[in-house]
DNA sequence: ATCAATGCAAAAACTTTGCACTGAT
DNA sequence: ATCAGTGCAAAGTTTTTGCATTGAT
């Protein structure tokens, strides 16, 4: 079923591939680490080794299929699913939550400083850290 | 020396946290992974433990004297000291080389931003990936 | 049938921790 | 003299790799 996706960058299809990019499909607003998509999988009775997780991240991320951040704090490298639309996010410091929001303005601002230096942008990251004020803000133990 | 910058962050003057202070003070333009920084001691007869080091850096974070970053592709941590203004990276990825700036622009988006979402920033990273069109740009091996 | 992809276990890479000793006040 | 800080070695985490086996075309 992920047939499609998977030929169109070259990659061949194989059941971890097709079943990581169904969860990280079915699951668009989540960020997981490699230990995530590893136990999500075998709660789903799918097992698959966690040498290949890694490695089938590795090759999305090379296939421009998903994004790998480092956010503050954490450790792990995570991963979420590339859809066509850049943006940026913005993490609360008690709960862990993440926000995701892009700005057309700061975007055309990044484009104008990399023209003045002299580079050929091909990628950029904006990480905001905060405390979200909502009431439902659980904090982190 | 590096007496009173340790004493004003609460951190008692000892012999590798004046050292490698100072050796963040005298490279105020380059990215130290805590290797480097041991190596770098190392180099100068100033033998110091590479947990002490990695120890050392982690508390200057805490007291916000240096920042820790996590660069693409890079899977060590680096840090570089803090020294007042912000600033953001553009890393070329032909030849690692790191810039530095800074946009009033983008910084005042951000806090609109993070206004609008409920949130209060405690920090904030941008990072910019391209390629430099420089003529002196040595690509990575 | 072929050759890439997988799984496992082992290794590597990076960072943290325990503990006895050293050093700053 | 005291107690925080250090160095070393050991352990922890996260990620990568080698190799025999499995699986997609």
């Amino acid at each position: 079923m992920k047939n499609r996706e998977l030929k169109k960058v070259g990659l061949k299809t194989t059941q971890p591939r097709a079943r990581i990019l169904q969860l990280l499909e079915s699951n668009t607003d989540r960020h997981f680490s490699a230990e995530d998509v590893y136990r999500c999988l075998l709660e789903n009775e799918e097992d698959v080794g966690l040498a290949t997780v890694y490695r089938v991240l590795t090759q999305f991320e090379a296939a421009g299929l998903v994004t790998r951040h480092h956010f503050e704090g954490g450790k792990l490298a995570v991963f979420e699913l590339d859809q066509g639309v850049h943006h940026d996010h913005l993490m609360c410091l008690n709960c862990g939550k993440i926000f995701e929001f892009s700005d057309e303005l700061i975007e055309e601002r990044q484009k104008i400083i990399a023209e003045q230096l002299g580079f050929d942008i091909t990628d950029h990251a904006l990480y905001l850290y905060g405390k979200c004020r909502k009431e439902n803000c659980e904090h982190l133990k």
